[in-house]
DNA sequence: GCCGTTTTCGGCCCGACTGTTTTCAGTCG
């Protein structure tokens, strides 16, 4: 039983709710509680323990027992009683886009629609038009809507299958007989969205490794045990396979499992015209005789390559690259010196300013800048004037007294839909800085969308261009842009565009960023944090400044502190 | 279901958008 059993529980009975039609509000009370345990910076085991649940505000009475029930039966009673009024599956329901709570109640009491399949047969009957509230088009986005749905099954988002991936290698390392254990495929290429994770290992006994994979705690169904491979769908739903190859193997396994399949064929290609052939088990010259390699490194050497970073192996140009020694020298984690874009109790994150400084210091920031949402944006809390003048004040407080750290004010101001920012001139210029987001009217044709952001580009006071794309991954695709010419505009005005890391959002997309490197645009890695735990996301920032073939010097919070303060000011 | 308090019931964030309606409900952010 650990926070996120407790957390989807919860989740269940809300939703469960709605559908039910109980009171709203009842509903968010469960949602609330379910924001407050994912934001809890303690051991929840420890506050149930200590019967200090209820000391959290928001939660009560009822929740407490509940939550208590729960964690300490392992069942709680008073979801299984709601469960039986309804089939679980419903819940299902809720992720196709357009479908709400309320839908769904009509859908099961007039249609006794309880599934996905139903769903969609009943829409192509025809028959959602007579229901109440429904129509043609509701009928007809619904339909859509379940092709999306579709087409992001069996996907994962690159965060949750590392996390998966850790807990087996975790449990694997300890194994005697593995002499090597690597993750290969689009998980070791960081790819933002993951099919499935591919582990390999180099060892002389199959048996036990097999064994062990296919016993552990993660596992939830296994699919197939073989001598090399075997697969498995953790308690996540993940698929993996785990192949086990000799030792003298691994590096031509190893390279042939990471791919791409498209990064292969072209290297294949480049060893036929050298008179070789490569496939998983080695690289074979025309006699067939085994060319010997110790590790990827020097198979790439062999085929006239430098080593290619997993990364890049999605072919587009990195062969090349390799060939003539025009590889970038990737950026690293180690690079980021400082952090921008994270959100405090001012608006919708979870700690002060003060914690934020606290916990970037400890990471070995040397700065760090606040941006907080801005005033149209209601559902998040945004800032009013006064607000902001008592943030300023804040910040100047805290500044006097941490050291090594500097926070910097900024704000993450919407960009209105004609383009304009959301504060008058005079107060926008007293900002250190300025991230200019998109949080509403996504429905805005492309050309006026485009133009939209240009004119925001165009402001002297905007600094950074958030999340370019809206999307979020695997549930909503980004608003109808033209990428291309809001990158021209970018380069013109020397804005800098930001590489939003939050798992969900990884945007600007990887395959944009080697462009408008070239067109002259700096980027910036931010985590978007609205908690403590939000900065751990500025990795998964790198991994895609690193696909996008980015280096320290195409990042500005590569940046140390006193160049980033020269650099805001030359705007002036 | 939670909170606060002028201690026990009333308020709980708000607005845009869409599609269905004819003044509003549902969904989404």
């Amino acid at each position: 039983m650990d926070k996120k059993n407790i957390i989807d529980i919860l989740n269940r009975i809300g939703e469960l709710l709605e559908i039910k039609g109980e009171s709203p509000f009842k509903s968010r009370a469960y949602y609330n509680a379910v924001r407050i345990l994912e934001n809890l910076n303690e051991d929840i085991e420890t506050l149930i323990k200590e019967d200090r649940l209820k000391d959290l505000k928001g939660i009560g009475d009822a929740l407490n027992k509940k939550i208590t029930e729960y964690y300490t039966t392992g069942s709680l009673k008073y979801y299984e009683d709601l469960k039986a009024e309804f089939p679980e599956s419903l819940l299902e329901l809720l992720n196709v886009p357009g479908v709400g709570p309320k839908k769904v109640g009509v859908l099961y009491k007039q249609l006794g629609i309880k599934t996905i399949g139903e769903l969609e047969y009943a829409c192509i009957e025809n028959r959602l038009v007579e229901l109440p509230g429904f129509g043609e088009k509701t009928q007809k986005k619904i339909l859509e809507g379940i092709g999306q749905y579709k087409k992001y099954q069996g996907k994962y988002l690159y965060s949750e299958a590392y996390g998966q991936a850790g807990i087996i290698l975790e449990h694997l390392k300890t194994l005697k007989g593995i002499r090597k254990i690597e993750i290969a495929g689009s998980l070791r290429r960081r790819k933002e969205v993951i099919g499935d994770i591919d582990i390999l290992v180099a060892s002389d006994e199959p048996e036990i490794v097999m064994d062990a994979f296919t016993d552990g705690d993660y596992v939830r169904d296994v699919i197939a045990i073989g001598e090399t491979k075997s697969s498995i769908y953790t308690n996540y739903g993940i698929q993996v396979d785990l192949r086990v190859i000799k030792p003298d193997e691994f590096p031509y396994a190893l390279q042939y499992f990471t791919g791409s399949k498209e990064h292969n064929v072209s290297l294949r290609h480049r060893a036929k015209e050298m008179g070789l052939k490569m496939n998983e088990y080695g690289l074979f010259k025309e006699d067939d005789t085994n060319i010997l390699v110790a590790d990827e490194s020097e198979l790439y050497e062999v085929l006239g390559l430098e080593f290619i970073p997993p990364e890049l192996r999605e072919d587009m140009g990195e062969i090349e690259a390799a060939a003539n020694h025009s590889l970038p020298e990737l950026i690293t984690d180690e690079d980021i010196k400082g952090i921008f874009h994270v959100h405090t109790v001012y608006s919708d994150g979870s700690c002060t300013i003060e914690e934020m400084a606290h916990k970037a210091k400890e990471l070995g920031y040397s700065y760090l800048g606040i941006t907080d949402h801005s005033q149209s944006a209601y559902y998040a809390g945004g800032l009013k004037l006064d607000d902001i003048l008592r943030q300023w004040e804040e910040i100047d407080n805290i500044n006097k007294t941490i050291s090594d750290i500097r926070i910097l004010k900024g704000i993450e101001s919407d960009i209105l839909p004609d383009g304009s920012l959301d504060y008058p001139d005079e107060l926008l210029k007293e900002f250190d800085f300025i991230i200019g987001s998109v949080h509403s009217n996504f429905g805005l044709s492309e050309e006026d969308m485009t133009e939209r952001i240009i004119r925001a580009l165009n402001n002297p006071y905007l600094t950074i261009l958030g999340h370019p794309t809206g999307r979020l991954l695997l549930s909503r695709e980004g608003y109808r842009i033209d990428m291309r010419r809001i990158m021209e505009e970018a380069a013109k005005n020397k804005k800098v565009i930001e590489i939003n890391a939050n798992p969900y959002r990884l945007d600007m997309d990887w395959r944009l960023l080697k462009t408008g490197k070239e067109m002259g645009i700096k980027f910036v890695i931010g985590p978007d944090a609205h908690n403590l735990q939000g900065f751990y996301d500025v990795k998964y920032g790198v991994g895609i400044a690193r696909k996008g073939w980015l280096e320290a010097a195409d990042v500005i919070n590569c940046m140390g502190l006193d160049d980033i303060i020269r650099e805001f000011r030359k705007g002036e």
